[in-house]
RNA sequence: GCUCCAGUGGAGUAGCGGCCAAACUCACGGCCCUCUCACGGCCGAGCCCCCGGUUCGAAUCCGGGCUGGAGCACCA
């Protein structure tokens, strides 16, 4: 017996069983593993981002588990933004509010948002603290002295350096009596751990350029993210913690600073770094931007750009690209994320939803080109279905008036015929299509192919698309929608429509997926 | 060099000692449906890194290899 004959059987004998099953099989669907030591209404999260630019996709990975697991064990979810490197991570000051809109448009909304820039004097208040526990030393050792010594697990002088000096120390740190490499904090860890990763690592350090935020501009010593991130994850009653594995000794050196404050630490999860096929451009914030900066994109919603500003001007539903991402799980291995599975999943929830419409591209490598046809002794409109599913949502009118635009890959030869959808069967007669009307039996059991049309007076149309614009030629009808309307082009593709009246074009669409 | 982590079909995930010659999602091939190459239906191909060990029994535990990833920043 296969499983669908013992299901059948169990439906006989006992079909209270199989609702049973199904719910059964509904619960652990394709969910995300469970969190350790989580309990119902127990878990708060967070995202942390670094709003040096807005999210390309992988970013977006972080706001759709976190949230998913914010909804699955009823918890919080806290957007911090760790704002703390005014130089080599300057923050764009667009991006937060870019980010915060990422996570909307993600479905997700943050219990707290809160920016580490604003919390400086909390880091400083922990940093004395953990200097009066002895846990901290200034140290003026060159980066490359100190780096030496620690590989040799050998201390420096400033090492045991009283109290009374690191707390003056730090003041005038935090008073920015140093330039940038004078003076640094140092967690006093084990200089001997077996892991060199471990070894005194740096609290606090001098930046000598300004924070973008004017709230935030008079401040010289920041904190690393090690310091920051362990603090606030602790004042912020954090529960779990997912990050990347290229933060996976975070947790250990923390651990230092939890030991001397008596803390315990929150639940970590590492998971590997993404990858997303069919972009030409790197996952990469700092190559987007230079592409941006650069002209080679439009800017961060440009279609060729791996970003979530990208998708969602395509018309993807942040809802698809959850679905995608929580598929991947949190493994710690490198995973890539096949754009296929988020179009899948877009198409699961549009596509019940999208009307029809007609676009012939006037394009050498997409269909070879758009070739105007007269119509002979045809009628004078079509009239598709707005859904071939839907006929209760009625038919569009396509008016022929002279002559109509195919795709030259659909041309038939000369003699044969073809079949216009939604108007009927013409004949190719090298000047002309001349009307045969026909049943659609030709297309049913016969040589007649169906395919996509406009009249000549269509709307001129870009179409933007991952590799490219495709200008082309959509159905008059199209003019009624609004921008923002999502249309499935039949044989090409779903699309979002952008903007009508362009000044160079009647319609601006960008390409979501077949 | 030191340290840490991982290795299941094309991609991803599940299974974590017998129910597993292995399940699911996506992709792929074929067929059916169809006035779309969408949606839907059916069928198919394809996987436990290697070698030892423990065990009646290992994808699952242990050891060693190999391969891949990550950290050793006054970046996040």
């Amino acid at each position: 017996m296969d499983a669908a004959e013992k299901r059948d059987r169990l439906a006989e004998l006992a079909p209270e069983r199989v609702k049973e099953l199904d719910a059964e099989e509904e619960e652990d669907e394709h969910d995300l593993p469970d969190l350790p030591t989580a309990e119902e209404g127990e878990v708060r999260m967070r995202v942390a981002p670094n709003p040096n630019s807005p999210w390309h996709v992988g970013h977006a990975r972080m706001a759709a588990v976190v949230g998913t697991y914010k909804d699955r064990y009823d918890g919080e979810f806290l957007c911090r933004f760790d704002d703390t490197d005014p130089e080599t991570k300057r923050p764009d000051l667009d991006a937060y509010d870019a980010i915060l809109d990422a996570i909307d448009y993600l479905g997700f909304e943050p219990d707290d948002v809160m920016l580490a820039s604003d919390r400086v004097d909390i880091y400083y208040d922990h940093a004395r603290e953990l200097i009066d526990e002895g846990g901290a030393y200034t140290c003026s050792c060159p980066g490359e002295e100190f780096s030496e010594l620690k590989n040799n697990a050998d201390a420096c002088p400033h090492r045991d350096k009283d109290p009374e000096t690191v707390h003056e120390e730090f003041s005038a740190m935090v008073d920015g009596e140093y330039s940038a490499g004078e003076m640094v904090l140092r967690v006093k860890t084990d200089i001997e751990h077996k892991n060199p990763a471990l070894r005194d690592w740096v609290a606090f350090r001098m930046v000598d350029t300004p924070h973008p935020r004017e709230e935030a501009e008079d401040v010289r010593c920041w904190p690393m993210l090690d310091f920051q991130s362990g603090v606030d994850d602790h004042l912020t009653g954090i529960t779990h913690i997912i990050r990347g594995i290229d933060l996976q000794d975070s947790a250990k050196r923390q651990q230092f600073v939890y030991d001397y404050f008596g803390w315990e630490y929150p639940e970590v999860v590492h998971w590997g770094h993404v990858q997303v096929d069919e972009y030409d451009v790197e996952l990469s914030s700092s190559t987007i931007s230079e592409l941006v900066e650069a002209g080679e994109l439009d800017g961060w919603d440009d279609p060729r750009a791996p970003t979530v500003a990208s998708l969602r001007r395509r018309g993807i539903r942040g809802e698809a690209i959850v679905d995608a991402m929580v598929e991947l799980g949190t493994s710690t291995s490198n995973v890539d994320l096949a754009m296929s599975s988020v179009y899948a999943a877009n198409r699961d929830r549009i596509d019940d939803e999208t009307d029809r419409a007609f676009l012939v591209r006037d394009d050498p490598a997409h269909g070879g080109g758009a070739v105007e046809r007269s119509i002979v002794d045809g009628p004078d409109a079509g009239h598709p279905p707005v859904h071939p599913s839907h006929e209760d949502r009625g038919e569009r009118e396509i008016p022929v008036d002279g002559g109509v635009l195919v795709e030259s890959d659909d041309l038939p030869e000369e003699g044969d015929r073809v079949w216009l959808k939604g108007y009927g069967c013409v004949e190719h007669t090298g000047e002309a299509f001349e009307y045969t009307g026909d049943d659609i039996e030709v297309v049913k059991d016969g040589p007649v192919d169906v395919i996509h049309w406009v009249p000549d007076d269509a709307l001129s149309t870009r179409l933007r698309t991952m590799d490219g614009d495709v200008s082309g030629y959509a159905e008059p009808g199209l003019a009624e929608y609004d921008a923002d309307d999502l249309v499935q082009f039949e044989r090409i593709g779903f699309a979002r429509l952008d903007a009508f009246d362009t000044g160079t074009e009647d319609l601006l669409a960008y390409y979501a997926h077949p």
